[in-house]
DNA sequence: ATATCGGTTTGATTTAGGTCAACAACCATG
DNA sequence: CATGGTTGTTGACCTAAATCAAACCGATAT
């Protein structure tokens, strides 16, 4: 059975459907031309997809590199940690996209990779992926890419932390998440966190409680409706606005 | 002349010396085994050494891909912009970095580059960089490297402005800059600040009052002594311990 | 149903750092 | 060597978000 081929996820997103028969490897195999016979060769390479139950590790800081991950359903957190403890969480991670690229430098992992839910992989081992993309420059440029595409939204996010305050932080949040669901064929409007406030707030730089209050604040607004874990975006423009709008503390 | 193997700064660093013959650029050709052949055909990639005149941009932001540069010598700061104007420095860059990589995934630019003092840079045309690293494994491997180097570089910031406090983010600034001038030969008590208060503030998330004034407590303290953008540091026990000893956030 | 436990909300209070403002130092330029 | 402009320092004050604390909610287990 084709590993990259078989999508369970919603597919009515055009641009995903046509762009790469129905491959749950977005980032992988997404908008470049590969002949099938070169298809095949990614496809050998990649490993069957192997599940993840909710809080298990994928890998651990200091663990040796040997792999990146496509996550195939799911969700994932990376986080780093001080030495005296603290942690951070670096990202959140879904559907289609990579993670382990930070490994790259030193061989070994410097982040840790948890399961946010029940979720699958599929791991990339490295080296033959930079041996293969040797011989097909597109695949050697898409992988580029995707690396580039992570330092791109680390710069992102070091801006939100640098410069926006606590609701514009979330309000960036949100509309992040939206429009990632949405860029997979799920509703942008409505969603399930899959993480608690607390992974949120160390994501953000902020306090769990500080963002409790910023989404009671939108709920009171009206520009979403929050239950728990259940998020709907009621104003998006409003979300917008608040993200932009805000007094700049640059 | 051959471009790479030409290096001004001093060299009593003896990693430096011996991994890599007098070679300004660092990142590019430091610690990976090349021939004499694959040299001479990395030399001929990299354009000749062209000026930059402290203020002048290397690249804006939108601008359009071609190149990575790498620094011979001198001082640059990137900086990323919001719509709304405001903007975050999202680096300094000194000899023998390699900095553009973040317009690989758009073929844009998606930050501004400036010298921050009279500077000279390398071009490298991207394209044929690719190309080269195709035939030459080490290269590519090398390549990667220094893309994931960025990356965590990147969750090293975000970890500093999610979870460190103002004395802790200048401690580890300092450091960080202490640590980088050694390791290019110069001294890791004493250098000179090439950037403001107000851009050291942008990138630590900071204001450039707040900075001033930790520069003033920890001159107080004696920890380093501060005349105007010289830095000489007297207790680098002590910067180290208020870089982790404080209280954390998260 | 009741207890338990992790997660969440909300309120009261404190504080680190932002804001505003004045001034001092350090330039570059005429 | 004045002089205007940028950069840096310091003080007084204010505010956003942290901290502390209590209660609440929704799961799962008893």
């Amino acid at each position: 059975m084709n590993k990259l081929h078989n999508m369970t996820a919603p597919v009515h997103l055009s641009q995903l459907k046509t762009a790469c028969s129905s491959c749950s490897l977005q980032e992988l195999c997404l908008p470049f031309g590969l002949s099938d016979a070169e298809l095949e060769q990614l496809d050998n390479l990649v490993q069957r997809a192997q599940p993840k139950l909710r809080g298990e590790y994928l890998y651990r800081a200091g663990a040796s590199f040997q792999s990146l991950y496509a996550i195939r359903t799911g969700f994932f957190k990376t986080q780093v940690m001080h030495e005296d403890g603290r942690e951070q969480v670096t990202g959140f991670h879904m559907m289609g996209e990579i993670i382990g690229m930070d490994a790259i430098s030193t061989d070994h992992h410097t982040c840790d990779a948890i399961a946010l839910e029940d979720s699958e992989v599929c791991e990339i081992p490295f080296g033959r992926l930079e041996q293969l993309s040797r011989d097909i420059p597109s695949l050697q440029r898409h992988l580029h890419k995707i690396m580039s595409r992570e330092i791109v939204r680390d710069h992102g996010i070091m801006l939100l932390l640098g410069s926006m305050k606590a609701e514009e932080r979330l309000a960036t949040f949100l509309l992040n998440l939206s429009q990632r669901f949405a860029s997979r064929g799920y509703s942008p409007n409505g969603f399930h966190l899959r993480m608690t406030r607390e992974e949120i707030g160390s994501f953000l730089g902020l306090k769990l409680e500080t963002v409790s209050r910023a989404f009671s604040k939108f709920q009171k607004e009206g520009i979403i409706s929050v239950q728990n874990k259940s998020i709907e975006i009621k104003d998006i423009t409003a979300l917008k606005l608040t993200m932009g709008q805000q007094e700049c503390r640059t």
